[in-house]
DNA sequence: CACACACATCGACGGATGTCAATATATCTT
DNA sequence: AAGATATATTGACATCCGTCGATGTGTGTG
């Protein structure tokens, strides 16, 4: 109980954990703009496939085949993994890469238990 | 690597976890809807609240006030957790009681990592 | 039985979301 | 410079989602 203060709580990140006394509805905002992102199976999906490649990073061209979807519907769900913190990218010439944010991920495993 | 497969993953709720090779749309699908479920921080609040108060459980009489929103609007909210496999609910006299399913919430979380 | 209370369901509404075709942008190749 | 390739953006559309007021349902009380 020492350390479930606001104040504590590290890393810009988020939060205090669900069932704390002291979540919020701040920190409900904040965290459900997380899980939204991974609500939704292709993204779940193209996740999996990036985290999969582990360092290396998966490029967009081998995602959209796996996927199912078309390319601008990747781009858009690769858009708001990214806007989520989940995932990052960077461009390689012709080529987009993404990499997991592994940080991300572990607050919000971290937030449910 | 050994205790990846389909056949060891236990407890028919899910999954393959994010990231193995063999996370595929099926449990993507099945995985999307416990996140969907935590997707919105109403309901984000209102499982921390029913978390909160450990194995006593939670009235509906003592959610609606703290989650800002109306009787029907908690008691929809309620009701996605509720088919989301993330809480139990048991009618007593004239009030309803929310449990939170702590194995669903742990299996969400593995999922994760 | 009549009334009050707790909760669930229904109906409606505005806004958000997933999807794709078409188009734009940027880079590489010849 | 021109074409080819990879990705992002735009626009449109159908569907889904959160919300509330009104109403239904079941339970306890006088």
């Amino acid at each position: 109980m020492a350390n479930t203060t606001k104040v504590a709580t590290v890393d810009s990140m988020c939060c205090s954990r669900v069932g704390s006394v002291d979540f919020d509805e701040d920190d409900a905002t904040e965290l459900s703009k997380g899980f939204h992102a991974l609500a939704d199976p292709v993204r779940l999906h193209l996740l999996s496939l990036i985290t999969a490649t582990g360092s290396q990073g998966a490029c967009v061209c081998n995602l959209v085949e796996p996927s199912g979807r078309s390319q601008p519907t990747v781009s858009h769900h690769l858009k708001i993994l990214r806007e989520a913190g989940l995932v990052t990218s960077e461009k390689r010439g012709t080529w987009a890469w993404y990499f997991v944010q592994h940080d991300r991920v572990a607050s919000l495993r971290t937030a449910l238990g």
